[in-house]
RNA sequence: GCCCGAGUAGUGUAGUGGCCGAUCAUGUAGCCCUGUCGAGGCUACGACCCGGGUUCAAAUCCCGGCUCGGGCGCCA
C-alpha cells in the first residue's frame, strides 16, 4: 500500500471528478477481457466502479497485471476519472497504476458476483465473503441504523445507558435454561436477561435506564426466529406503569422505522424490504380476545395457556400490523409482573407482536416486596436465592415498568427476512458455534 | 427434544434400479474477440456424505451414522 490512500469510495465519484486523478481501493468484483479492451470492476463499501483498460491507452505491463488478477483480490487503483455513458454508473477510471495488495485464492467458497444462489449454511461458513454481496451488507447497514435510532430515541427521552453483568450466579427468573460456565472455583451462568439488574436500578434513582446487550438462552429451540445468543434492547422506567412504557415502545418502533426509511433507502431497496410505519396507537388486543380469534380459526387455545405458534400466526394475520396483547393471565407471566388492581388473575404484562412473531414483552413490575416474594413462591422459586435482588426492594422502591425487545426480531421485521440468522453476523443456534 | 424431508463438481442443480464411463448453469484454466455491463463464442477441468447390507447390477432400494433444511415443541 505504501503511501497510497483511498481518495474516493466508488459511490462518491461524480462529474466534478472528470479528468481528476483518484485512488480507489477494494475487491475485484469482475474481470472481463474483450480482447482489445479489458474491464475490471472494483467493489468497495459504497458500490462498484469500472476500471477500463483499452490496449491503446494502457501499457502491456498494466494489462498483464490486470489479467493475472483473480476475482475478490484486493487492489488499489490510481487513475483518471472519465465520464462515459457506456460505463455503468456513467463513470470509469483509466488506470495509471494498479497495486495488488492481496491475491485471492481460487476457486472461491461460493460466488460473490454470480447469479447462483447459495445455501444459508454455506454462506455462514464464509460469512466474511457473504458480506461482500451488497444485499447482505445492506442488512447490516440497516441493523446499524436501527440500533442508532434506538439510542437516539431513548437518549432524547432521558434514558441512561447502563451495562449489567453477563456472568451471574443464579438463574434470573426460572423458566429458561442457562448456559453453565466455570467461574474460578464456582459454577456460574451466562445471563438470560438483564431483568433483575435493571429493576435494581429503579431503586437507585437513575429513574430511566436502558441496556443494549447480549442475552443467552440454552433452550433447544431450532427455528427461523430463535437464537441462543442475541441482542436485547431493555428499558426500565421508574414512576411509570405498563401503559406508559407501551407508549414509549410503540413510539420508538415508529421512530426507528421512520429513520430507517429515510436513511436507508438504497439498502431497503436492495433487500426488497416492504417495511411500513405502523399506525399509532397500536391495537391493544386483550389476551381473551386473542384466544377468541385463534379459536375462531380452529386453533385451540385454552384460557391460561400461552399462545402457540399457529395461534400467533392466525392472530397476526387477522390484525395485519404490529399490535399489543395485554391483560395476560398472571400465572403464565413471570413473578415480577404486577397483577391488575381489580382482578389479580390478570397482569399488567404485555407482548408486542409483529404479525408473524413476538418481538417484545414487558410489564409494570411488582414493587411491593411481600407480593414479590409471594409470587416467587407461587412460581416455584425460592426468594432466598434472590436476596441480592430483593434487597433493592427493602429500602424504597418506586413503582416501575419496562420491557425487553429482541433486536434481531425487530431487524428481521424491518428487513423482511424470514430467517433470524440473516440479521446477525455470526448466529449461535442449536447447531452452530463456529464461526 | 419430536415429526417430516434432503445430502450429486468450488457453488446451485437434473437424474429415484441397467438408458449414468452422471444433466444443466455458474466457476476455474486456455484460446478468439476494442465498449462490455447477467458480455459472447470455442475447448478443457471438476461431483454421487460416510459405513454396512440387498441385487447379476445401486447415485437410485434397506439399515446405522453424520450433516443440512422445513414444521412443531420449548422459550423474559
Amino acid at each position: 500500500m505504501g503511501e497510497w490512500r483511498r481518495s474516493h469510495y466508488s459511490g462518491q465519484l461524480s462529474s466534478e471528478n472528470q479528468d481528476e486523478e483518484v485512488t480507489i481501493a477494494g475487491w475485484v468484483h469482475e474481470i472481463r477481457d474483450l480482447g482489445g479492451v479489458m474491464f475490471l470492476v472494483v467493489r468497495d463499501r459504497e458500490g462498484e466502479i469500472q476500471i477500463t483498460l483499452p490496449d491503446s491507452k494502457v501499457s502491456d505491463n498494466l494489462s498483464q497485471k490486470a489479467s493475472n488478477l483473480n476475482k475478490e483480490s484486493v487492489v488499489m487503483v490510481r487513475g483518471i476519472v472519465k465520464e462515459d455513458e457506456r460505463a455503468p454508473g456513467g463513470f470509469e477510471i483509466i488506470p495509471e497504476q494498479i497495486k495488488v495488495l492481496s491475491q485471492a485464492k481460487t476457486p472461491l467458497p461460493f460466488e460473490v458476483s454470480g447469479n447462483v444462489n447459495t445455501d444459508l449454511s454455506t454462506r455462514l461458513n464464509s460469512r466474511f465473503l457473504d458480506l461482500r454481496r451488497s444485499e447482505i451488507a445492506s442488512i447490516f447497514k440497516v441493523r446499524n441504523t436501527v440500533l442508532t435510532k434506538v439510542r437516539e430515541f431513548l437518549e432524547t427521552d432521558g434514558f441512561i445507558e447502563i451495562n449489567t453483568p453477563k456472568m451471574v450466579a443464579t438463574a434470573t427468573e426460572g423458566g429458561t435454561d442457562l448456559f453453565p460456565i466455570s467461574y474460578f472455583e464456582r459454577e456460574a451462568f451466562l445471563n438470560q436477561s438483564p431483568q433483575l439488574f435493571k429493576q435494581m436500578m429503579m431503586s437507585s434513582g437513575l429513574d430511566k435506564v436502558y441496556e443494549i446487550g447480549p442475552i443467552f438462552r440454552a433452550e433447544e429451540h431450532d427455528t427461523h426466529r430463535h437464537l441462543n445468543e442475541s441482542i436485547s434492547i431493555d428499558i426500565e422506567s421508574a414512576f411509570a406503569d405498563h401503559n406508559d412504557v407501551m407508549e414509549i415502545l410503540e413510539e420508538m418502533i415508529a421512530y426507528i422505522i421512520e429513520g430507517v426509511k429515510k436513511e436507508c433507502k438504497k439498502e431497503l431497496k436492495e433487500i426488497d424490504s416492504k417495511v411500513e410505519e405502523p399506525e399509532l396507537p397500536l391495537k391493544r388486543l386483550r389476551y381473551e380476545e386473542a384466544i377468541e380469534i385463534a379459536n375462531q380459526k380452529d386453533i385451540d387455545v385454552l384460557w391460561g395457556e400461552d399462545l402457540s405458534t399457529p395461534a400467533e400466526k392466525a392472530i397476526g394475520e387477522e390484525i395485519g400490523d404490529y399490535y399489543f396483547i395485554v391483560d395476560w393471565p398472571s400465572e403464565i407471566k413471570p413473578f415480577y409482573a404486577q397483577p391488575k388492581d381489580e382482578n389479580s388473575d390478570l397482569s399488567k404484562a404485555f407482548d408486542l407482536m409483529h404479525p408473524e412473531f413476538e418481538i417484545s414483552s414487558g410489564a409494570q413490575r411488582v414493587h411491593n416486596i411481600e407480593l414479590l416474594k409471594e409470587r416467587m413462591i407461587q412460581q416455584g422459586l425460592d426468594p432466598n436465592d434472590f436476596d441480592f435482588y430483593l434487597d433493592a426492594f427493602e429500602y424504597g422502591m418506586p413503582p416501575h415498568a419496562g420491557w425487553g425487545l429482541g433486536a434481531e426480531r425487530l431487524i428481521m421485521a424491518i428487513t423482511s427476512q424470514s430467517n433470524i440468522r440473516e440479521v446477525i453476523l455470526f448466529p449461535r443456534d442449536r447447531k452452530r458455534l463456529i464461526p
